[in-house]
DNA sequence: ACATATATGTTACTCTGTAACATATATGTT
DNA sequence: AACATATATGTTACAGAGTAACATATATGT
């Protein structure tokens, strides 16, 4: 996954879970979402799944469970939203955003980095 | 409108035209998003009807031109947003986003009050 | 061994992003 | 004025995202 995709809020907030966690079947990421979306089980499935033929997760079977791994990373996952929250919400430059993280220690040092990288890339 | 609405990209980047000039025909509505995103005229056109449809704009003839117009305030526009990026992507206070907008004087003091009393109801 | 709970697969419906096409109306040109 | 050209308005459509029910397979508890 070399380009950045354009995350809906749904994909994003599932990678969310899974960039905490490395690997986690539907139901762990489902419970995980439980208070943020009133998702039915087979909703939670069928975002996943869909995302799976994306490109966004790998599926793999694990003792007869199957787990589900992001593809991408964190800061490829943010770069996108980084750049509309500053450019169209909070309107500041994209730099200023992104050193909010730092600053958060939302990010490590070398994840900052690549964002950094994603965003100037992105550009053009 | 009273609930905050839960904008699409889409919807937010035709409001903020909208916010800054009150009043305009989709022809200029268009032309403002030209460069954000590379619709269609029609497409334009379809959003927006939608969002007439929906609450989001008013229509009004003038001059037998239809001209839209917002029917929520930019914080109303704001709020949600400000909640999802606060919350998921820069994972930080709500509150200290919106401080931001005042850094940056993107918002009016009294608009920074509106949102501030909208993410508050909000909680819940 | 059977009942119950989960996991996996399949199907579907609405809404959003995207736009073509048809038609009405306005504007520019002889 | 008459016609050509450009816009505006209306209608229709299709893919993808959000949402979920339903069917079936598999695991677990008693």
């Amino acid at each position: 996954m070399t380009l950045i995709p354009d995350l809906s809020r749904a994909e994003f907030d599932i990678l969310r879970v899974l960039w905490k966690n490395e690997k986690l079947s539907i139901r762990e990421v489902h419970d995980a979402l439980e208070k943020t979306y009133n998702w039915a089980y087979s909703t939670t499935k069928t975002m996943m799944d869909r995302m799976v033929k994306k490109n966004l997760l790998s599926r793999e079977e694990f003792h007869r469970v199957f787990l589900y791994k992001p593809l991408i990373s964190r800061p490829q996952g943010l770069a996108k939203w980084v750049e509309f929250v500053a450019d169209r919400v909070l309107e500041m430059d994209q730099g200023a955003v992104v050193s909010l993280f730092a600053r958060n220690k939302v990010l490590k040092p070398e994840e900052i980095e690549e964002l950094t990288q994603l965003l100037k890339s992105n550009e053009n």
